[in-house]
DNA sequence: CATGAATGAGAGTTCATTCAT
DNA sequence: GATGAATGAACTCTCATTCAT
């Protein structure tokens, strides 16, 4: 048992040395230039040999995609035990931003680079993107419901928060804000979180 | 003068032509998949025929970035008339959204698009860009100074308000809002601008 | 020996599933789409397994090769008691269709494909396709002794004929024949040796 | 014009040049084997130089497919004027096997190779070959009604009368006929054929 | 002014084969 | 006896760009 152990976990092993090169790629010249030569490259192999890992280009970057929205819902959950639902709603705010910053080439993946060809798999994606959509919406109608934010349609503000979190992270990632000072960036997003929690609480 | 006055017209003339079917191309195929080839063809010239306008493809990019940002600048003035600042601010708010939805091809080659090797002619593109950015901060300082928005730092005011409406078209023109039927996505704009203002009123 | 005998047959078995496997491939996907990898996966072994069963891909076509003209010979054998020559000359033909027609694979492979590399075993493969041609020789050679054939030399009607039935199994095997609907496919040939059986009992 | 003129005929020379490289490749590798790669390499050339003359591969098959049949349909005409059917029909085969023995890669890619991939064009290829099988079919069917061919459907006689030119020529291209030294080959076809006409002379 | 001709570089992908385990 | 891992060499095809004409 422990050689099919230990083989599976080299197999792994291996997965991870792909998606982490081909990770590393991204941030440097952006997905769309992402080739599997180039990850070959860069892990020292055959291009043919990224193929006994991965049945293509296409599932290495659906790979990455799934790895991503796995690390956001476990931040995510990280404050779901918040009791005040206002005051969660700001956390999940922060842990989202945090989870941006920390991982842009991730956060670039999910939610901004332009998908091409991922017919398969969709649903699966959508699934576990869902998961962390629906924490949102949850939070927010039990605000409404409470009466923490100004009585609208549970989907309009869902979105109006996920939109103003997102157009941070995406302004930052794919660099339009170059007025900000780059050591800044990470507090502005607080303020700003700030800024608009404050305004909920007038 | 005069002969010289029309050879530049018509020089101007065939970029104005190029640009034009760029902007067709990355419309129906993405900026990523714009080929200097394709241009060409659309337009029926050489692809070499191009390069006598442009010195090359990222400077036609370029010229439809300055482009764009001059629509959308002149859109933006069109509602700088309105006396009272957050009615103006609001505006301004579903104006910019117009332009992003009316215009997703520059709003993504302006706001979202990955850029590279625009060395060259960054300051241009700054100071064009600046001009948008610098109404909306006049506008949201006379809001924070007239106590129409909540006290704080200007640029943090006026970035979460650029974030909130920027995430709202990217999402929606990268497609990662498929929880949206498309009839709505104009209407949920427009509804999250209000959202927003009603916090600010309350 | 026993135990030298049940490997050998093992062995023996093992070729047979592989080549059994080779074969439904070359069906579905045509010689040259035929790929170790594919008869590997079929077999539900590893491509190296393979190896140890025969030394290339050669090999194996050329096992399959033998086994064809094997068939055919045996099909061949069954009309070879026919006391008059014209007559087993035609049923000679008709068998020699009937092998073509349910065996197209291997009748290509055998009669049609490009063959390459073949240095080896080139004898063993002559030595049993000749058996074959030499069946149809002396047949022939005893009707133009009996004057049921033209005066001819023997090798020449002896071609001849080869070539009138390989002509009609190459056309239809290799599909060139999408003037004549699939499902009269074989009755045309059948009433193609009663043809030219006619012309020579006039 | 005449620029025009000579830049036509050097495209012209051009692809000429790139289809008899193909050609030449075929005939020593077989036509599984040509690649584009080898077409540049032989006519000293880029591969992407090839793709300025075709589009891709399959429309360089295609190109000499055509051309197959155009030479082919010439050499037939040659004989047309004969009066006497019978007599017709026999220059008909020794025509046919002139063409298949001298042009031996073009007679393989028009009735022995696998084809693949031919969707487009399927119906121009098909006239072109059409047109071919008409002359014979028009002479068989005189030759029945004039009764100098046993009674038969035109049809039925005429895939015979194909079936063994055919055979003979797929038989010595694909080199199954070993057993007959290289320098008979040309007589015994010859040969073949006029043993076959005597059969119906009788 | 316009272009036809050409190409180097690079993309994704597949395959027969080897070899240490 | 069987295989997982690996690879070199090939494939078709696309693209931005240059340059002589």
């Amino acid at each position: 048992m422990t050689i099919t152990d230990r083989k599976l976990r080299e197999k792994e092993e291996m997965r991870e040395l792909i998606l982490k090169a081909a990770m590393k790629l991204i941030k440097h010249e952006g997905i769309h230039n992402l080739s599997l030569r180039g990850i070959a490259e860069k892990i020292e192999y055959s291009p043919a040999t990224v193929y006994l890992y991965f049945a293509d280009k296409a599932e290495i970057i659906h790979a990455l995609h799934v790895k991503g929205f796995e690390i956001l819902f476990s931040m995510q959950e990280s404050v779901s035990h918040i009791a005040d639902p206002l005051e969660r709603l700001r956390k999940q705010g922060e842990v989202y931003m945090q989870f941006a910053l920390e991982n842009p080439e991730y956060y670039d993946l999910m939610f901004i680079a332009q998908l091409t060809a991922e017919k398969i798999s969709e649903k699966e994606e959508w699934d576990v993107g869902m998961r962390s959509y629906q924490l949102l919406r949850d939070n927010v109608q039990e605000c409404i419901e409470k009466g923490l934010l100004p009585q609208t349609d549970v989907d309009v503000a869902s979105f109006a928060m996920w939109s103003f979190v997102h157009g941070m992270a995406a302004l930052i990632i794919r660099n339009r804000c170059i007025m900000i000072p780059e050591e800044h960036l990470k507090d502005i997003t607080m303020a700003g979180l700030e800024f608009l929690h404050k305004s909920f609480n007038q």
